[in-house]
DNA sequence: GTGACCAATAAGTAGTACTTTTTAGCGGGG
DNA sequence: CCCCGCTAAAAAGTACTACTTATTGGTCAC
């Protein structure tokens, strides 16, 4: 039985981002001990580790109490994954996608100065693979080269704090393709603007790196307008 | 004896980011135990904290194992912190500080947008408040009116993923003054445009407040270009 | 030499006993 | 009648112990 640990974390946190628990609302260990059937050692880890997140607080004779949403971790890749399974999936999404917004045009101008020969072969090599699934219903294909294209462009900034903004990307394409294009191809426009990111990161060349992905992002704020005013 | 769990995290944690435990190297729960003088309970909950931040993993048998930092949860305020007070703040530094001029623009352009007059409010009253602490070695009052408008911005944003990047214009900010600038007044180009951002986002001009805020932030970049190169 | 089994090890789980802190209620005094 | 302080209870924190499970590495047999 590996995991009591991880299972209760799995249902409590989900419950709790998804505004189950109102914040202010009061959980008792030995309560949550009984209910997911564990001990209360089990329980103390899972609220220390929901503590770490910044989802509850645990004070003496109170109780663990859970917090406003305004005090959250947003940024741990959990608390991430669980607002987007629930209920406000929506509005994390969007809030996700404006970030992208502001990182990813910087990381490309950055790539573009640091880059090495294998991400720059690496980034072509993605491009030319959406160019390739872009059409025909590929959508599959399509999101796995999209995704490998804006992380490699994030770890080739170099700079640590961009790489982890590849599991938003990834989090952001997937939730798009598996809502609602499903059906349609890819903008050919979109396309077009990755291939020529790599260019531009390739000839070093970090205004238009910048420019281009903007250009991009820009794209899937606009798509996000459209589908959820 | 309050925090046995808080004092033994703020041990292991600093010493970890600080490279002291290299990747790969094991730590045993029942060592840290003994090392610290507490009992395995309270290491198995900072192991657990530890493991949500992508600091350790734990597996059995094998130990608690010290992961590479490319792992870290490196938005984990926590993280952050214990990083800045190690023996990689020059570089955490300075990829907050690429961060922010990611980040930082955005939010002021949507908080041209967004912002509420009592927000707009508190701008300019930051603004002024830095005006007036500009000269004459009052460092530490312009630094908490510089850390407040910032703040404010971020807030304003409406991002609910730009809020928490105050707290890292906080840490970079303090870092700065604290660090080496000490003696000399702020630069008062700096001042100036603040007081003009503040003016572009009461005017809901977005276009110039992300512009201006972007010369904010490239001013802070050359800044540490010119001292840690 | 290879494969399977067994033993040792270290973390995971559970239960229990005890401590500490905090709050709320009760009583006395102003 | 209100306010202050003390006390008791409640709930989390800490500790210790016993037991379980999984993993790994070595040994033995084929």
């Amino acid at each position: 039985m590996s995991g009591q640990h991880a299972r209760v974390l799995d249902t409590l946190g989900p419950a709790i981002t998804a505004g189950e628990y109102p914040p202010g609302s009061v959980l008792r260990t030995e309560e949550l001990a009984r209910r997911h059937e564990v001990s209360r050692t089990v329980v103390r880890e899972v609220i220390r580790v929901l503590e770490s997140m910044r989802l509850v607080e645990s004070r003496r004779r109170v109780g663990v109490t859970v917090l406003p949403a305004e005090e959250w971790n947003v940024y741990d890749p959990r608390v991430i994954r669980w607002r987007l399974s629930g209920a406000d999936r929506p509005r994390q999404l969007r809030s996700l996608t404006v970030l992208r917004s502001a990182v990813e045009p910087v990381a490309a101008g950055l790539a573009a100065r640091n880059a090495t020969p294998e991400q720059c072969a690496e980034l072509t090599e993605h491009a030319l693979g959406m160019v390739a699934t872009s059409r025909g219903g590929q959508l599959e294909a399509y999101l796995v080269h999209d995704v490998a294209f804006h992380r490699v462009v994030l770890r080739a900034s170099g700079n640590e704090m961009f790489t982890p903004i590849g599991d938003v990307v990834a989090a952001v394409l997937a939730g798009r393709t598996r809502h609602h294009v499903m059906f349609e191809d890819p903008d050919p426009a979109a396309v077009t603007l990755h291939v020529r990111v790599a260019e531009a990161i390739r000839a070093g060349d970090a205004a238009r790196a910048e420019s281009l992905t903007r250009d991009i992002t820009l794209g899937a704020l606009r798509e996000l307008d459209v589908l959820a005013p």
